[in-house]
DNA sequence: CAACAGAATATTGTTGACAATCCGACCGCC
DNA sequence: GGCGGTCGGATTGTCAACAATATTCTGTTG
């Protein structure tokens, strides 16, 4: 944690963004990068120092990301970034299934063709990438692919507790999935789900989404 | 929006907890209350000498309640009261009747003699309530007897988020549940969530918990 | 040598002041 | 009379200093 750099250096010629939201995002960058450990407690005074900043926007981002469930704070003694017990961790996974399946099936109540399409494309991305062996690929692609879903779903709400929820599962963070095999199998089941929202079976896309996201729960039972 | 009480003398003589706390949960108390009107602006400046504290507590309060999305930030504008619109109530419903089968799901495979014995008395009582036609014991009862499933579900985010959405759902403050016959329909269907949890079946549990939330949607729809 | 008391230090909690920004009213111009 | 620019007040954004609290260190005592 010996990083120096001055935000306002990057923003100073136009800046019309809220620095709470700069710093906002640098320490969540800082935390899900692991660049500041589980458990460790968030200095206000160092890091408003180290990022050219006063106290005041670092406490404001603090008390944000405190809402996104990264960090925890104790009166008095500070803020500290969430340390997830195995517990927690599944408790996410299934909080997430049951999210992930509520948008699934609300989006194949509504999907139309446009969409319908793109998502058979981001399937044929991800088949590419498994193909070349390229697992960074395939992740990256996965993640948009799932981000698009919750944002296709039309429940803001919904959409916002599933990425909220995405974050926290980033504090255990473990390589989970490897292999192209494995790959493979993850993109197998996103077929079932796209299926069923082209189908406009919404009971068929929940299970199907849920299922996906409780395989990750599986996968993590399976390293302990 | 005329209310003019120092905080801090209610709380001079022992003070520990911090005072952001006191002014969230007043500044919470206000809008559910209806002192301060949905899509009206909070006042830093006014709001702090009205509370008797400088404006950065109240400014860190109204953050934290904007994670709880009772209110909303607008950069170099200000924090406003969130309005709901009807489909934003409405899948504020969906969600929480969501969550609310998840944690009745969780309650039935977990729940003890001593739990199943507290829920059917919580049963007794709202009966009495019915029986004597005090609707506002039956409400207090009511939501204590929700709570009270949430908490033992033993999924300690699936609750909080149950209560979060809870207290956005009354920033839609109508009274939706009026008249003995609609009380006593809903304590049958608390009947059927409990004798679910009492059998242990998470699944019916779950379709019993969701159910009895989605008549609160119905009820809702049927007042437009 | 261990344990406790107390001071010294570090860190958060709170405040009031200043700067940046936004909103509305007013005035001139077409 | 309507439109656009500009000025002024109100409000939020940021800051640095001060106060309260927790933690660490140290010296003394049993």
């Amino acid at each position: 944690m010996e990083i120096d750099q001055d935000i306002r250096h990057a923003t100073m010629f136009k800046r019309q963004r809220p620095l709470v939201l700069e710093v906002r995002d640098e320490l969540e960058r800082m935390i899900l990068h692991g660049d500041i450990a589980p458990g460790e407690r968030l200095n206000e005074y160092a890091l408003a120092e180290q990022l050219g900043v006063s106290r005041a926007p670092v406490r404001e981002a603090a008390r944000s990301l405190e809402r996104e469930g990264l960090v925890t704070a104790v009166a008095n003694e500070g803020v500290y970034v969430r340390k997830l017990s195995v517990d927690d961790a599944l408790e996410l996974y299934d909080l997430r299934a049951l999210m992930a399946g509520h948008l699934c099936a609300a989006l194949a109540r509504r999907a139309d063709a446009a969409i319908k399409s793109e998502l058979r494309d981001f399937m044929a991305r991800m088949d590419r990438a498994i193909a070349a062996g390229d697992e960074a690929a395939y992740f990256e692609i996965n993640l948009a692919f799932h981000d698009r879903i919750a944002e296709a779903a039309g429940s803001e709400r919904a959409r916002a507790l599933y990425v909220a929820l995405g974050k926290e599962v980033r504090l255990m963070r473990r390589r989970v999935l490897h292999g192209a095999p494995a790959l493979a199998r993850s993109n197998m089941e996103h077929d079932r789900i796209v299926t069923a929202i082209e189908a406009g079976d919404a009971e068929a896309a929940r299970v199907a989404g849920a299922g996906h996201h409780e395989h990750g729960k599986k996968r993590l039972l399976d390293t302990l």
